[in-house]
DNA sequence: TATATTACTGACTGATTGGTCAGTTACGCC
DNA sequence: GGCGTAACTGACCAATCAGTCAGTAATATA
């Protein structure tokens, strides 16, 4: 044997290399930007020297594309299977997506990328528009068609789908956006789920039909208001955690 | 006279550089980032050299800084007063302190702010946590008493006002944040104002006083869904402008 | 007009870093 | 064992840009 374990400076280890880069930058690009990680830094942390790194990606951009194709677009087709599959009201299908987005983006490494686009997005006018077609879009699609199956079915009011869309999007967004951001300075950490819930229990309820007096008596089952536990108990379950 | 005004290389202006060269590097600052903005840029737009740059701010950081308190800072007190004038129901005043901001920040050259924050904050903790101090926990503390006062007047239900304040300012930040990272890369172009309209529309529904049976006939005045017309028409007023 | 003051200029420096490539070394194959 | 291939290394190059400073010119003052 020429070489014992140890004694050995490097392995040819080609099919793992690719895979350890991405990881690698997908840590230093959430935590410093782009512009800001050095390549160096990110080959030594997949440890391997910077001329490797040049070996399977041809540019700093080609690495960060990379970075973003493989993490995202997998979980947003996650969530387009969730949709289907789904039998029920709009409002547990948006309830669950709000949920599964947690526990496949939010909650993850993979957090950190939307904020990471944002930043970078007015640099790389190419990649923004990668991204949003790959997976704003579809995440947009996603979100509207489950609210307008709320309006056909009666469940919510006539909305103009595409702003309400965004407005059920966009505490998700802050929550990435400022884990990321200002998530230090904040010295009161508050706890995402209880966070997710809340917002899930207002916007059902701005957007449910109108509970006028007439039409109480005849709620639809799907309606967000009756089945769960006390409206009052449930939006104010946020308030017992710490 | 030694010069005519054409031969005059230049001219001392010792009071208006500064605030030149300020808005010079707000418009580079939102449109390339912190990054990618060279002073010399910067410079050459408030019709100077990178020289003079120098003479009237330390170094780029210090620019930057200098961008954030300039252009925000005064928006924050304006909304302050605008809190302490305001006399009526905690849903209109909230309803004013979001179209406050948009016609003082969201729809101004400030309101790409917000986004550069965001993205720099990490290059940044010292001057994140001076944003955080200075416009946005003071933001929050405005939203969250204005939450609080609906909520001892009974207009609102007794939700936990840290996280409902949050989800109140949700969809300002991504307004902002949207037109200055994927607003080209969209096709359809919405409305800002009906999008906030929506929102206030939605979020106050949802913080309303539980519309249960019993409670029909004894809402308070200040409740949201009786004084304005009628709920669907509201709601979707949305819809109607392009 | 002459002189002093200082706002302003722009070429320069030093440090950083994306990207290159000639050389080195692991490892499959005979 | 030894040979050929190609995965890998790291010193190097070239470009960029924040920050400097010796010099220049506008203006105040006398």
């Amino acid at each position: 044997m020429a070489h014992s374990r140890q004694d050995r400076r490097w392995a040819r280890r080609k099919e793992a290399r690719p895979a350890e880069l991405i990881s690698a930058a997908l840590d230093l690009f959430v935590e410093r930007g782009f512009a800001a990680t050095r390549l160096e830094d990110v080959a030594a942390r997949a440890g391997v020297s910077k001329g490797t790194l040049y070996l399977y990606f041809p540019s700093k951009e080609d690495l960060f594309k990379a970075v973003v194709r493989g993490g995202i677009v997998p979980a947003i087709e996650r969530a387009e299977k969730q949709f289907e599959v789904h039998r029920g009201g709009a409002g547990e299908l948006i309830r669950q997506l709000v949920k599964g987005w947690w526990t496949s983006v939010g909650n993850t490494r993979l957090g950190g990328i939307p904020k990471l686009m944002i930043s970078e997005s007015g640099n790389f006018p190419e990649l923004a528009q990668f991204y949003h077609d790959e997976v704003i879009s579809r995440g947009h699609r996603l979100v509207a068609a489950a609210v307008q199956r709320g309006i056909d079915t009666g469940e919510f009011q006539p909305v103009d789908v595409n702003y309400a869309m965004r407005l059920v999007i966009a505490p998700l967004w802050l929550l990435t956006v400022w884990r990321f951001s200002f998530g230090q300075c904040d010295r009161q950490q508050l706890d995402p789920v209880a966070y997710l819930d809340l917002h899930v229990d207002l916007i059902l309820r701005g957007l449910g039909a109108a509970a006028e007096p007439a039409m109480v008596g005849e709620q639809r089952p799907g309606l967000r208001s009756a089945p769960r536990p006390t409206a009052g108990t449930t939006i104010n379950s946020a308030a017992g955690r710490k």
